[in-house]
DNA sequence: CAAATAGTGTCTTTGAGACATTATGCG
DNA sequence: CGCATAATGTCTCAAAGACACTATTTG
């Protein structure tokens, strides 16, 4: 608290006391959560190990707008909290979890991306392993439900012209539970030329997913994507205790390609974890060792 | 616009027409910039290269709170505006500048963050060429500066603890701009253990900055030293024709470290920029060649 | 032994780091 | 020629990619 006098003569506490906001038009601030977990898809053959899954936690509008359609988890931010606060006590209500890896992602401000009124996003990335959560989620009515994502490119335009270029990309995003099939094109337009960069993003079409939040999972997707090959944020996806066959499934769906077994134990298995005594019994097959997230402290 | 009719027997459009916003309490919410430029440094040597200076631009505030502190660039979000045109419009009216590289950073939310009421801050980092911009930019009465960034971390303290540690790193925020000097320590509290991570910053103490935009600064630096290293956002610091020794500098000044010249001119000089015949003709010793930006279409 | 997975050895290729060497302009 | 910077050559070392080989378990 400074002692310098404004030109009206008071104060900072002076004017502080004095303070009453204007009457601006001001916008709601909602948070949403992409909250991924990998798990366990059942194996029909017999002795085969179980195939990991990448899963997003939906939940279904029982109330317009969007009735009926599925949207991320989340709700509006309280005074008295910051965001990161709400998402935890969003999360908690709607998961039961706390103690969970949560990051911000990015804020979404269309003005026009909620029909009723002005409401900005601060969606947030969030990562549990799927041993911790229950699979009916949503301790209220609300019906919730995990999804497994899917996400491809379906096109990609490059038009260069004189001093850039613009490259349209259509990515196709896929969520499945059962029977139930969602999806939505994505379009990102990248405009290069010498007075600068535009990104845009459009949802081209939609099938049953609530608001922008399309584009909120793939942009979620893309930052996962990114920073499991440079961090350790993937061992939030596995339980405490498991085999660096599942680790490596669980980067396999994260990248969407498969990976070779020794540079990967080598890379990961070296730098990130450590091994324990531990074994696991298995049926079939020669049974694997155990291996603990080890804290980097770097 | 789907037809599905809710409990109260509406169809969306009827909902959304009957629609009437609630009386929450809803935050302000600003944008605030982070402009980096790289300028160069005159050189008191009669025929050495200049240096570059990583350099931010603020505002020196002219009212309460924080009067006569330093501010970074900024505004309220307008309705029908999203977050990055307000990021553009202020842009425009405080540096004259349009088309520069503009990238959200984080949204920062604690509701103590400005002492008046509740105001969320989206931040956005902006790079500029300096060659762009007049040096005292600000074309109304704000006096605004061009303050040299210097970052350096001054302590760490690692504690190790049962399942996990605590690491407390502090970090000496140093802005200089001819006689002033402002400066800030931002502590960086990293918790993890079995049940999660949890990342804490607090300004430790603080030398005529306004609001929480030592943290945001810093944030910024962080963000703009590790895309540095995988993407070609450092050519948004250098004018259209540039000399591999310039953009090695502002490598340099933004990473904090020399980079050793070849291998630095086999990464960026082959995979980023395209040579052409241009020649500057200097004093003193042999002249460089000039490059340009090329563009990467993947 | 067959099936299935666990775990390691090693060759190749790529690229960063480090340093030396040559080239070119000016006075 | 001397100074200062430009530009390239090359050796080393670390890590990723690719693939083959060995090791264990159950039935």
């Amino acid at each position: 608290m400074n002692e310098l006098i404004d030109k009206n003569g008071l104060t900072e506490e002076e004017y502080l006391a004095a303070y009453c906001p204007g009457d601006y038009v001001k916008p709601s601030v909602a948070v949403d959560m992409v909250i991924f977990s990998a798990a366990d898809q059942k194996m029909e053959n017999y002795r085969k190990l179980p195939q990991k899954e990448l899963k997003i936690l939906l939940i279904k509008r029982s109330g317009h707008p969007y009735l009926s359609c599925w949207a991320l988890p989340g709700g509006f931010v309280e005074p008295d909290e910051t965001t990161e606060e709400a998402a935890l006590r969003e999360l908690k209500e709607e998961t039961g979890v706390e103690n969970i890896y949560l990051e911000q992602l990015y804020t979404f401000s269309d003005p026009k991306r909620d029909p009723r009124t002005w409401v900005m996003s601060c969606s947030y990335l969030a990562l549990i392993d799927s041993s911790k959560v229950n699979v009916s989620a949503g301790d209220d009515a609300a019906l919730a439900s995990w999804f497994t994502v899917s996400l491809e490119m379906t096109a990609r335009n490059i038009d260069e012209h004189e001093n850039g270029f613009t490259r349209t990309t259509d990515y196709l995003l896929t969520l499945t539970d059962g029977d139930i099939t969602l999806s939505a094109t994505v379009r990102h337009i990248l405009d290069r030329n010498d007075t600068g960069t535009k990104n845009t993003y459009q949802i081209i079409n939609n099938n049953g997913i609530a608001f922008d939040h399309a584009r909120i999972i793939c942009y979620a997707l893309e930052r996962l994507r990114g920073k499991v090959q440079y961090t350790d944020i993937a061992l939030n996806l596995v339980p405490e205790y498991f085999t660096l066959t599942e680790l490596q499934q669980v980067y396999e769906i994260i990248l969407g390609t498969p990976l070779i077994k020794a540079p990967f134990r080598r890379k990961y298995g070296e730098l990130l974890a450590e091994s324990t005594e531990m074994q696991t019994s298995d049926a079939g097959h020669r049974p694997s060792r155990l291996f603990k997230r080890k804290w980097m402290t770097d």
